[in-house]
DNA sequence: TTGAAAGCGATACCAA
DNA sequence: TTGGTATCGCTTTCAA
């Protein structure tokens, strides 16, 4: 790879005068322009990222930090996010946290020893000291590390109440919830929204809610539980959609046919919830909205640009499918 | 964050003798290092990556291209890859391609400017003339660029083999291919591998592959078109998993029920063909596996060691389940 | 066993 | 309008 001192060697001008039509950045007489241009195609020269991220102590870079990339509802987020910094300049570094502590930290470290402009990151147990004492903006989505941290969320409240209501007008009377992760805001906040809706019906019993772990394998089980506890349960909201595929599956064990003696519906609205037979009803996020609107947030904080607002709250949307 | 220059200063020595220690490299004297690590510790001191990268010429950072990273094929991929590059110090840019040539090169580009240490790639437009220009270790993952450049495959056509007995032992006898994009190698080998083992048979013709485009729509228009032309279908083995549960949705708009009126096998083992209802029979790929070998084969190119073999052909296995 | 200094490849200030 | 040069933070030779 051909370096600047070339160029300027080719074009018979100083380094200087090269760095400044690269970044077209202060005066360059018209001809040495172009002398320099030639040069610098000729060579097909690049400038060194890494040089002059040493410099400005800057590296276009970002980095994403998640729980598991694997998990459905990481893929369109990381797109998303990938899709916005690169349209900006940015390219994004990868990290799976699996929602350890150390790992995380150890992302942190190597992030800042790596010079990124900024990090979004989806976390339970990131602490807001954490992020203070990094000195880099810091954007925080689907999970709140701190009032005050830029953070996107959406209406988990709204959504827990918008299902468990639809389940209602759908004429089902008993309805239960397997919830996310004891702890987990979002997991919280969308039992809490169940809990609201059902909560002064007669038949009404905590017995109603269990608890699910986010993934398949739980809910399963949960459900074959809860099926077995509960024969008269004629609705399930699940706190996410895979959760709700595993409901799906657990009363396709069970011989309880979707919809018509059970209903059931998730949240996130992940691509996999319009993939099942029959497709799931479900509380939408706008996933790639939000991390567009996260990045582009991160942009402005990492150009120190006026950002008015750094906290969103997403609306959600039912789409109704035919699990119910 | 303080530098080295601080920690010197702090310890009393010269930036010298603390990289000495930091690199664990040269002499350094018990009491010296006692001290540098004292300081070190104090100030809470880490290297700055750019700054090394600078001098080495080396990012410790690895470029992964996919197509896009919400195809549900590469999130493990990508989950694999990054696993394997934590392990060894190195961090992971993710790039999504889509398998747009543009887009492609101006990665590349990007990824060299930035000293990456090595590129996993997957793409069926780079050619073995970009990637050599590159300089820089390239392992090609699911789709070969070139013979001769570091590649890690599977056996496509012993596993459309497979799949294809597989349907015939299971009494099915008018066997339709739903086939990836044309020109895609995995694509053309799956089905070429399907005709091989249909093409003596007095009921086969040509209207028994049809085009699909590794999506599930393109899936569920021709498996639709395809039930319509051939009623007598009684079992489809479709390139990839994606296409297979479209195949099923398709089946299950027409009322034809799987698998007692049909037979699907899908292609790839992806997460979600253990997702739906009835769970899909395919012919599974070791994608972690895979990714996990070429990051590993990655370390070892980048590294200069010897490695011997540069060409990996992964086995593949049917797994059965309820889609057959 | 240690330190001084020359780079790595850019940017930006200050002079000319 | 241009060039010389200090600087970013580190590694590595060469001398001491």
């Amino acid at each position: 790879m051909a370096s600047i001192k070339e160029v300027a060697k080719l074009a018979g001008v100083s380094v200087a005068t090269v760095s400044r039509v690269l970044n077209d950045k202060g005066y360059v007489g018209q001809h040495t322009r172009e002398m320099v241009e030639q040069a610098i195609k000729e060579l097909n020269y690049k400038p060194n990222e890494v040089a002059r991220s040493l410099f400005k102590k800057q590296s276009s870079t970002i980095g994403l930090i998640v729980p598991d990339i694997m998990n459905p509802y990481f893929p369109e987020l990381a797109r998303a996010v990938e899709d916005t910094a690169s349209k900006f300049g940015y390219n994004v570094i990868l990290c799976n946290s699996d929602e350890d502590k150390v790992k995380e930290q150890a992302y942190l470290d190597m992030l800042q020893q790596n010079y990124v402009n900024g990090i979004i990151v989806s976390s339970n147990t990131m602490t807001a000291e954490q992020v203070i004492k990094l000195n880099i903006p810091v954007v925080s989505i689907d999970r709140e590390i701190s009032k005050g941290l830029p953070t996107i969320v959406v209406e988990n409240m709204k959504g827990a109440h918008t299902a468990t209501r639809y389940l209602i007008s759908k004429g089902c009377s008993r309805i239960a919830h397997i919830r996310g992760p004891q702890g987990v805001v979002n997991a919280d906040e969308r039992c809490e929204g169940y809990r609201e809706v059902v909560q002064q019906e007669s038949w009404f019993s905590e017995s109603y809610i269990v608890d699910g772990d986010y993934d398949m394998e739980s809910s399963i089980e949960a459900t074959l539980e809860l099926l077995k506890t509960h024969p008269e349960i004629d609705g399930i909201f699940a706190a996410n959609d895979i959760m709700a595929i595993g409901a799906m599956k657990a009363a396709n064990q069970l011989g309880t046919k979707v919809p018509d003696e059970l209903a059931i519906v998730g949240f996130d609205g992940i691509k996999l919830s319009s993939v099942t037979i029959p497709e799931l009803t479900t509380i939408v996020q706008p996933i790639y909205e939000m991390g567009e609107k996260a990045t582009k947030m991160l942009v402005s904080l990492m150009n120190q640009q006026e950002v008015g607002q750094t906290y969103y709250k997403f609306d959600v949307d039912l789409i109704e499918r035919n699990s119910t």
